[in-house]
DNA sequence: ATTGACATGAGGTACGTACCTCATTTAGGT
DNA sequence: ACCTAAATGAGGTACGTACCTCATGTCAAT
């Protein structure tokens, strides 16, 4: 037997399909009773609104923008072909986007984009950018004129967003953390860690949570102050090396954030890169050949798919002022070893 | 500026809306010069299908029927429930269907349940159930009538299935090993095995792989024989606790099947249970919760909510006789520690 | 009994697509 | 130039819902 239909539903009430939009649709003028016979008639018959029939009808749309940097590393690039992707697939019903992109550190180009895009009349827009003075005051008055935001990977809890979507970055850099002392065991030694500048807050969180759990957990590993590696791959390479060269005891490189692909490059060049416990973040081109040939004993990903999907579920529920469904929206971090490398 | 229509494909073509509609619909009478030029009107103007509406105009309803075991486990629960909210959501639309549960063990009744669904002219069935040759011959039956069919969670490989919804049981073996022999690090010793008769095929499997690692990377580590629990508290914990009362090598646990509440509880008493690594399949309640308070290390996990979603999406391509993106139905193998449990 | 406010009904059009019928045009063969 | 078959056009209805207008019903206050 099909769904049933409002006409169905009128029937059942006894009303007229008039009587049925306008309590469906809260409109004014119906008698309390009344509407509470609708409401029982819905209850009967089981009747439940087409949603897709419903957004045809009316028309509705939703512009959407993404703004995000433009960006040297993979993952970007890879969170952009999941955005492009997630809104072409039929999921996404009735749904349009842009997709800008931004010089990094750029803070200025960036505000200028996000006004562009707020004087377009999009409905909403999801950001993955730093934040800055600035940027709080262009989401302020973004969200001032009914545009809903949320932050993309990297938060932004002093602005007033929406909603995040990505990782607890220090849940993720614990996850890490217990990875690396429990792979090393008994083998005792120091701990290299590589930062990176780009998202400074999603690494500095990381960092926060890889220490936490080693002081924790695995006290006798002592980890060293972070290398900075200016996302350079001469830097990283310079530094790095210099570490290796000359500390007998590194036994585990952490990678807090980008520039993966050198950094195991160079491990497979030097001679002290084979015995190591290394464990980096994202999975791209990169990590995931270093996970085959392993180069990379783990990575700390986060689904960039899921991100993209949530992002756009997120701006659609945020526009239509309905509640989301958090547990849906958690974004899960992922270890990637080998074994489980799909 | 919205989207195109088959209004403006019409004009763009210089055709009229009946050509548009037997080019966009393959049907015959129209010469291959004109679909030529209603193709190039697509490109240049992007115009895009709306699915809804043409589903919605096409009246068409997809009637799909899971079959589960009537489990006691915590993991079908799970999976029922997910199935159930997957159908709820409005990401499937115009879906009807029906979830059915056969006591496990019993292939006849498995069989007269599909006999029955078929006879309902459902348009696709998941079943999650062991192979045997009745369900061979029901499932050909079922293919013959043009249901689609897909394995969930484990697979029915020589039935003609359409698809397998769930993990890779090999890799997910091979997962739990590397993580065991990882943790367990320097310190050697014995590696209990608790096995369920449940899921024989997936178990196998699992202990394939876990056992393939061992031997390869961890050659030092001894894997003892299958314990046969049966998925009876009582036998689970009478088998376990001879093994830790008489071996004082034991140094790690790895429970492959289902059982795990009482292998948590019993781990939690046991003089035995604290230093040991211990590794388990599935996260529900009792998982959860032993990987918070440490008795349990690792848990490989399958996401239900990704399997019953994939399901369904696999079940309406191949109603429609649509390809799949693999890439999208593929089910990850989880890795969760206590610091990644979200 | 009349008024007016409110409640309800009847019926329409629209959204973008599918699918149908029938009339008309066009191409190709003679 | 004529005939025929094939190609195309014109126009309709339907799907389930939203949203609109206008007519009619009901009820309480006067």
């Amino acid at each position: 037997m099909p769904r049933p239909t409002v006409n169905d539903l009128a029937k059942a009430a006894g009303v007229s399909l008039a009587t049925i939009d306008r309590v469906l649709n809260s409109r004014p003028g119906v008698r309390e009773q009344t509407i509470r016979r609708v409401n029982a008639a819905i209850e009967q018959i089981g009747y439940v609104r087409d949603v897709t029939a419903a957004n045809l009808a009316r028309q509705r749309r939703y512009r959407f923008a993404f703004v995000m940097p433009e960006a040297p590393g993979e993952f970007v690039t890879l969170l952009k072909a999941a955005v492009t992707e997630a809104a072409a697939s039929p999921i996404v019903d009735r749904t349009e986007l842009t997709v800008a992109t931004v010089p990094p550190n750029d803070p200025h180009f960036l505000v200028k984009t996000l006004r562009r895009l707020g004087a377009q009349d999009v409905d909403g827009i999801a950001i993955f950018a730093p934040e800055t003075p600035h940027v709080r005051d262009e989401i302020a008055h973004l969200k001032e004129n009914g545009v809903a935001v949320v932050a993309l990977v990297s938060d932004l809890p002093n602005t007033g967003r929406d909603h995040f979507v990505g990782v607890d970055n220090v849940a993720a850099g614990r996850t890490a953390g217990v990875l690396m002392g429990r792979f090393l065991g008994e083998n005792q030694g120091s701990v290299l860690v590589l930062a990176s500048s780009m998202q400074a807050r999603a690494n500095a969180e990381r960092r926060l949570g890889f220490d936490q759990v080693m002081s924790e957990q695995f006290p006798t590993i002592q980890v060293l102050p972070s290398l900075e590696g200016h996302d350079d791959p001469d830097t990283i390479r310079r530094v790095v090396s210099a570490v290796l060269d000359n500390r007998e005891d590194i036994a585990g490189v952490y990678s807090v954030g980008t520039g993966n692909g050198v950094l195991v490059d160079l491990l497979k060049e030097h001679s002290r890169g084979q015995g190591l416990v290394v464990i980096a973040h994202e999975l791209t081109r990169n990590t995931r050949r270093a996970l085959e040939d392993g180069t990379l004993d783990a990575v700390i990903n986060q689904n960039v798919g899921h991100i993209a999907r949530s992002a756009l579920r997120v701006l659609r529920a945020k526009t239509d002022g309905i509640d989301i469904l958090s547990a849906q929206e958690h974004i899960r971090i992922d270890i990637v070893i080998r074994e489980n490398l799909y």
